[in-house]
DNA sequence: TTGAGATCTGTCACTGAGTGCCATTAGGGT
DNA sequence: ACCCTAATGGCACTCAGTGACAGATCTCAA
C-alpha cells in the first residue's frame, strides 16, 4: 500500500525537482501564475507541499533554474582572463550568457511570455540581468586604475554589452523564436565593442587621478 | 475619550503616511528590514494594521516612495522633447531622475544603506532603475528610424546613460554625500553623449533595412 | 444646527508564501 | 539484519497582503 496515490500525470522515474518545474510551467500557462498556489503545483506533481521549497527558495524561483551556476561559469572564464584584451573578454561573458539563455530555448520562450504578463516575474528577471551586469563591470574595473573616469567607462561599457545583450535577445523572442539570432548577436557585439574600446583604453592609459 | 490612545512618540498633526513612512525607516535601521513586520510599524506609527497598505501597496513600497511621479515627469519632458536633440533631451532627462534624487538627500541616504544589506530591497531598486531606462529608450527609439540597428543605439545609449547615473549616485552615496555630486554628474553626462552621439547620429540617418 | 454624502480609519477574517521541527521512508554499505 | 544518511511527508506557525463591513470624521448645503 502506497502513502500517497501516483498523480494521474506521467512522471514515471522523473526527478521530482523536475517534475515541479514542468508542472509550474503548465499551471502557470494555463491558468496564470498569481492564481497558481503551490498546493496546486505540488498536487499536480504528486508531492508534499514542504517538498517544493526543498526544490526552489520561492515560487518566482522555479521559473529562474539556473542563473547562479551561468553567473558562475561567466565569472570563472573572466577570472582565467586576465591576460585578455578586456572588451574582448567581456564579449565573449556576454556570448556565454546569451548561449546559457539559448541551451533551453522553448524554456528561455515559454519564461518570456510569462515575465511579459507577470510584474513580479519581470522584477526578477531584471535582477538577474542586473546581477550579470554587475560581474562584467567588476571585471572591468579589476583591469582598469581605480579612478573615477575607469570606474565609469567599467560601469558604461558593461552596461551596453548588457543592453545589447537584451535587445537581441527580446528580438528573437518576440519573433518566436524562428530564425538564429547568432548572426544578430555577432553584428551588435560588433557595434558594442567598437564603440567601448576606445572608451576603456583611454581610461586606462591615464593614471592621472580622478575628476572633480 | 479616544478610541486609541496616542502613540509616545513625537506625532503631533503629521499625517498619516509620514508618520508611517518615518517609523517604517527608524525601525528597518535599528532591528533590520526582515525583522521588522507591518505590525511593528503600525504600532509605532499608531495606526491599525490595515491602514498602512492604504498608504503603501507593499512592505518594499515605504521605502521608495515616489518613483510614479518622477517617472511621469520623466516622461512629459521627453513628450515635450520632439523638436530636440535626442542625446540632449536624455541627458536632460538623466538629470531629471538625478534631482529627483537630490530633492531628498538624506533619505536617498537612508534607502542607500538598506539596498546595500537587503536583498529584496536592492532587486526593487533594480526594477525601478529599469523603469526609467525603458522611458529613455522607448523615447530613442521613437525619434529613430523603426530598423534593428536603431532599436540597438537606443537601447545601447539609454543603458549607458542610466549607468552613467547610477555610477555617479553610487560614488556620491559611498562617500556619504560629502561634496556636490553635481559636477561629476555633467563630466558623466558629457562623456556618454559625446560616446552615444555618432552612434544615434549614424542610426538616424540610414533609413537602409535591419541586419542578417 | 442638522443631515446627507464622501472619505478615511479600525476591526475581523481570510488566503497564500515561506519556515522550523520532527517522524517516516528509502537507499547504501557493512 | 543493522546502522547511517539523505530525502520526503506532515504539521504548526509567522507574516504579507486583501476583502468586507462598521464606525469615525469632514464638508457642504439647506
Amino acid at each position: 500500500m502506497y502513502p500517497n496515490i501516483p498523480p494521474a500525470a506521467p512522471s514515471a522515474g522523473e526527478p521530482i525537482r523536475d517534475r515541479l518545474a514542468r508542472a509550474a510551467f503548465e499551471l502557470f500557462t494555463v491558468q496564470g501564475y498569481e492564481s497558481t498556489t503551490i498546493d496546486d503545483i505540488t498536487t499536480a506533481a504528486g508531492v508534499a507541499r514542504r517538498t517544493f521549497f526543498r526544490h526552489f527558495r520561492s515560487k518566482e524561483d522555479v521559473i529562474f533554474p539556473d542563473h547562479d551556476s551561468v553567473l558562475d561559469r561567466v565569472r570563472w572564464y573572466l577570472g582565467a582572463s586576465a591576460n585578455t584584451e578586456p572588451v574582448f573578454a567581456v564579449a565573449e561573458a556576454t556570448r556565454l550568457i546569451f548561449e546559457s539563455f539559448m541551451a533551453t530555448p522553448e524554456q528561455t520562450l515559454a519564461r518570456y511570455r510569462l515575465t511579459r504578463e507577470v510584474a513580479a516575474l519581470r522584477d526578477r528577471e531584471v535582477a538577474s540581468v542586473a546581477r550579470y551586469e554587475r560581474v562584467l563591470s567588476d571585471y572591468l574595473r579589476s583591469r582598469l586604475p581605480n579612478t573615477s573616469e575607469a570606474a565609469l567607462a567599467a560601469h558604461v561599457a558593461a552596461a551596453s554589452f548588457v543592453a545589447a545583450h537584451n535587445q537581441v535577445l527580446r528580438e528573437w523572442l518576440r519573433s518566436g523564436g524562428t530564425q538564429s539570432p547568432r548572426p544578430a548577436l555577432e553584428a551588435a557585439l560588433t557595434t558594442v565593442a567598437d564603440l567601448t574600446a576606445p572608451l576603456i583604453a583611454q581610461s586606462r592609459r591615464q593614471s592621472s587621478q580622478n575628476a572633480v
